[in-house]
DNA sequence: TGTACATCAGTGAACGCGCGTTCACTGATGTAC
DNA sequence: TGTACATCAGTGAACGCGCGTTCACTGATGTAC
């Protein structure tokens, strides 16, 4: 795989370890995150995971992180994708869409990652530890801001907006993926999301 | 536990072995439905199960069912909560918040089984198979209906708006259960849990 | 430059565990005459 | 009412499986003199 000097055994094992884990995970999601399967695709004894790695929740654990990483910067990429508008409430109205949408995205492309960056676990990784300190929700609170700013979100509507937000997008993305919407074909799917995103907006910028 | 008649062995196997695995589900969610265990505190061989299942999801999918039935009761009975408005506009809103708070309170009070009625089964289970077949969906519906006549929801914007809410309540629910809400404290909780029913009823029911 | 030694990444075999599932069976129940 | 028999709910032992984890070890690497 990696090119990198073989001046010790592997190489580098542990981010070899990481990444066959973070495969497992993209395809088969948390569950299928086995600590002597990514030794075998390694090809490495399962022992040797044990000096890398604490034990089988330590691994999964950075594969929570990396899961967690991908959709963060599918969400900045969303954003970038668009045309910076003239208008700044304008311009953060289109940003509230595009995190939504990034963060949606990234469920249907790689439901795998998705569900493993929500799993659970023994150690508290990155969201489930302090939301607030993550990229993807430094970007929503500062666009919800600006919408508070520029008149879109009255005063006391903007506490908790964030959480609002997140809860559309997050159970839009299950439903997507599990649920009800899972099975329905392409179209549905699309004018599902456009509708959520549109709720999802409209709830969130009102007037006191 | 039951006074049944013990006309056979045990009485009511299916039921008795039902009923241990839902105790399962609601204390540890659908991962703890195991087999063996269900069997084992009806005190039963691991055997007598296949009598009556055809196997492990056949029981986990029995519980899934039984679940989301608990999940509509609890929005039935959210519902008859409250007093019944005289404007009929007025009262299909009162509906619907009392549906999402209903969704959304079972969830919490019930994470395991609320988590067991989602879970990803072999046979495809209640919600999953055709959500519009299930009670609380035909509620949801019928408030929605109710609201597009009084012209609180655009003709353009009816379709899918079962899925919005849905989304909303549902993402709220995971954030409760799981996610960055799930250690906050009651106060948070609770505002977050208005501020986003708001945004649900907010951007369902909006003009073209 | 060469040698002795400490370090440490990886091995191989084994552990206990608990699961879902199957086998041939037992013994209680209900039924036909 | 009594007896022979079919039915079928439940037993007990065992299966293979794959997991996470631990043990004493080997052998390659880097380092001090």
């Amino acid at each position: 795989m990696t090119q990198a000097r073989r001046s010790y055994h592997h190489g580098n094992l542990p981010a070899a370890l990481a990444e066959a884990a973070a495969r497992l995970a993209r395809e088969g999601g948390p569950e299928a995150v086995v600590l002597r399967e990514a030794a075998r695709q390694v090809g490495v004894s399962p022992t040797a995971a044990y000096r890398h790695f604490a034990n089988h929740d330590d691994l999964l654990h950075v594969v929570k992180e990396r899961a967690l990483r991908g959709l963060a910067e599918r969400m900045e990429a969303e954003i970038c994708a668009g045309p910076r508008l003239a208008d700044p409430a304008a311009e953060a109205l289109r940003r509230l869409r595009a995190i939504g949408l990034g963060y949606v995205r990234f469920a249907i492309s790689e439901p795998g990652l998705f569900r493993t960056a929500f799993c659970r676990t023994d150690k508290p990784a990155g969201v489930t530890a302090d939301p607030s300190a993550s990229r993807p929700y430094q970007m929503l609170t500062e666009v919800l801001d600006e919408l508070a700013e520029h008149g879109k979100i009255g005063p006391r509507r903007r506490p908790l907006a964030e959480m609002a937000a997140w809860a559309g997008v997050h159970g839009l993305a299950a439903l997507l993926i599990d649920g009800p919407l899972a099975r329905q074909p392409d179209d549905v799917r699309a004018a599902a999301i456009e509708r959520t995103l549109d709720m999802i907006i409209a709830g969130i910028c009102q007037a006191d």
